[in-house]
DNA sequence: ATTAATGCAAACGGTTTGCACTACT
DNA sequence: AGTAGTGCAAACCGTTTGCATTAAT
């Protein structure tokens, strides 16, 4: 089993990113970021509130949202669905990456584009199908939980 | 493009089943099903709302959730998530399958086992993943929108 | 001074629940 | 008669919105 890859979020990069386009630099959004950068790369929005919560209790619902919003604007994050169909959002590491998640002890791992290269070329070829990799979560149970139930 | 897929639920093997299990059949059941023996193979929660009210206007949300669990732990439909995160149920026709959902135009379409097999082997062999091809949703763009956009 | 971002509070949409009532068997 | 299923109404949860206020530039 693959350990999860930790994506890192670059706080001074992103304070930059959104200053050059005019957009502004608060403390909320920097709890937001610290967060994010903490991440092994998925989590719910409201996962997200949660510990943003824990670094200043006062954190809103639409202040995390709108944030997150941006920061998918400027590429720094993405989102797809949960096998539970929440929406799951993921620090954008170097490379576009869909998950694999365990349905049995809810783990996720990535999966590279590389790995998923068989799957986007074959349905391009077979039916023109451009496929949204950060979007793709594929369910099913992982080595651990098939061995042990 | 490979059309959808059309389903078929029968209502008296339905019927027949919960019967047999000490279940009953109701007006809103029989409506429920014939709703879903209409599908082309995805509906969300919400829509099958909507058309069994079609059937009859005093259809409430409940009675249809609940059933489709029943329906669900019977066999006859599974659900997974749409791109945009909702329940989506399907009537499960011969043999498993996931689907390929277009991002711009809201269509989707079947993917049978046969085509899924590279990927499903491949996940087992290189990390013992099991994948639940049935709650596989690959969002993306169809080669209409591709072409027209 | 400007205007982006926040906080609030309320609404949203889809789904789930508890409970008294109905109706299938 | 017995109990599965219904309808109602309210709650749920995550997310989104409008608007007045605050604060970064």
């Amino acid at each position: 089993m693959p350990a999860a890859v930790t994506a890192r979020i670059g706080i001074d990069l992103v304070r930059d990113r959104l200053r050059s386009r005019g957009l502004r630099w608060t403390p909320q959004r920097r709890a937001l970021i610290e967060v994010l950068s903490g991440m092994d790369g998925h989590v719910t929005g409201a996962e997200l509130l949660e510990r943003c919560r824990e670094i200043d209790a006062q954190t809103t619902p639409s202040t995390v949202y709108r944030t997150l919003d941006v920061l998918e604007e400027l590429g720094f994050v993405s989102h797809s669905h949960s096998a539970a169909g929440r929406e799951e959002y993921h620090v954008l590491p170097s490379s576009e990456h869909g998950h694999l998640q365990c349905m049995t002890c809810g783990a996720s791992w990535e999966i590279p584009a590389t790995e998923a290269r068989t799957l986007v070329k074959g349905l391009e070829l077979s039916r023109g199908f451009a496929v949204d990799l950060t979007h793709l979560t594929i369910a099913g149970r992982c080595e651990g939980c098939r061995t042990a139930g």
